[in-house]
DNA sequence: CAGCATCCCCACTGATACTG
DNA sequence: CAGTATCAGTGGGGATGCTG
């Protein structure tokens, strides 16, 4: 994720930080608790291995997630928010109440309902 | 803007529609009051006309904003936030708010205070 | 299971020039 | 002033295969 050099406002730092792709599903996720990768993988549909990591470890050099690595066999990783990272999901969460809000107005409840969102 | 076929959430929606990197700093600009063009583009350091357009018909597109148009010489226009843009801009406002934090706790009050955000 | 390395494509971005 | 058209660079995203 290629960020600024410069930020003439915080708005555009926050806004880099949740650009990528997969970034607010990865934070919507690991809000309901910590996962491992492959828990991560399971639970989103359609991301491949090299782009959640990828996604990780950019959350991780912005502080937004912090990782345990465990030392054994099999291999555990395990993601979490951090207190920046829970922070910045309230900020996601409103876009998930926006976008039903948007979806109702489109009038796809059936959809929402299906996800058992209504 | 590229948007995906099927959502499999909310989520994913309202994130699509706010990933360009113009978006969040227009509706920031536009939730201050109507803008013209110019008007906008002299308020946003840095973008091209070219990009403004885009992502203004993008918005447009998305039921954002709304776009008048006057008929004499000279040309003017005027865009403005419709009831979904004033929800959606809430969740930019948050950005914001979380971008400030953040960058408080990096340390960075010097850059706040001259920008009058502290 | 966790994670890195490669290769490739296309969408986003941007500069510039032109029209009503 | 408002908006379109064209061209080019690049980095984000994805598929696939390899390592500890």
């Amino acid at each position: 994720m290629k960020m600024r050099n410069e930020y003439t406002c915080p708005l555009e730092m926050t806004h880099d930080i949740i650009r990528g792709k997969w970034k607010p599903i990865i934070l919507w996720q690991l809000n309901k608790g910590s996962h491992s990768l492959s828990g991560l993988k399971k639970s989103i549909n359609g991301i491949s291995q090299k782009m959640l990591i990828q996604h990780l470890n950019e959350l991780l050099e912005c502080g937004i997630i912090h990782k345990s690595k465990g030392e054994g066999y099999p291999l555990k990783s395990d993601y979490v928010l951090t207190e920046r990272g829970k922070r910045l999901f309230e900020a996601v969460s409103i876009m998930q109440s926006i976008g039903i809000e948007m979806m109702i107005e489109d009038g796809r409840q059936d959809f929402l309902r299906d996800k058992g969102l209504l």
